[in-house]
DNA sequence: GGAACATCTGAACAACTATGAAGGTATCAG
DNA sequence: CTGATACCTTCATAGTTGTTCAGATGTTCC
């Protein structure tokens, strides 16, 4: 983790009294559009139920075909192959092909903390929601 | 963290020669489509490079008025309104009204998690990106 | 070779989303 | 009270997204 001077996404402390100075800092420390442009579209990856479910299952499988990933998130093949090639780009999954099968597994960490987060965040904003799992 | 047998999100080994097998695993583990739904509802919210910046300047400034975050992130008024009215309801930010301002804050720090990670996620997938703050 | 299988692609369409315009509410100054 | 300020809401619309259908690609088996 970066020091929080060089790191925008590293909190710090700042007078709740002063208008002009919180204005300052954060016209100074927001990032480019280009960036906050990623961070979302790294986001909208993630907003589709389908694809969590896509994401979840490989998560507890480790690896699965393009027909046991629509069955067993209850998605058609052809809806399971569109998302698959957005989840590809987005480098969130890597694949193997083994003759006519094409085999799937997450390829990145990071989307299974993103994933823990989020149930956390959930179960904080209605802590009366059913099981997330 | 909960231990792997009652925690879906949590990572277990699994024999990657035996397809049944893993087909059955993730058929037991995957969350119901409802829970899927808030989940990728979460991230919806934060896919957006508008209420992306929103949230990155709350972060720097700790508390903004709505006049004033619109000129940091360079929205617009309305745009701000409408995002931040998002950004409430899903109880990312929180709000205290001053005379005829209202002034915003973050309300949950699961959220500046979700953006480290994500960030960290876009440097992995891509390394010679540009700056990301 | 041909048939069956597993997956991918492209186009069409309905559903959703973000945005701006116009108007509304509440607060403060004079 | 009047006008200005700060913010919110409703409505209409252009743009985007996910799904499905039809067909294409590539693989295995006989």
């Amino acid at each position: 983790m970066p020091s929080p001077t060089d790191d925008p996404l590293a909190a710090a402390p700042v007078d709740p009294t002063d208008d002009a100075a919180r204005i300052a800092r954060a016209a100074a420390e927001i990032p480019d559009p280009d960036a906050a442009l990623r961070l979302a579209e790294t986001f909208q990856v993630l907003a589709d139920p389908g694809r969590v479910r896509i994401i979840l299952a490989l998560h507890s499988a480790g690896e699965l075909r393009v027909g046991a990933l629509a069955s067993v998130t209850g998605l058609s093949e052809t809806a399971c192959s569109h998302s698959l090639r957005l989840l590809r780009s987005a480098r969130v999954v890597r694949f193997r092909k083994v003759g006519r099968s094409v085999y799937y597994a997450l390829d990145d960490d990071h989307v299974r903390t993103l994933l823990e987060v989020a149930r956390d965040h959930v179960l904080h904003r209605d802590p009366a929601a059913p099981e997330l799992g």
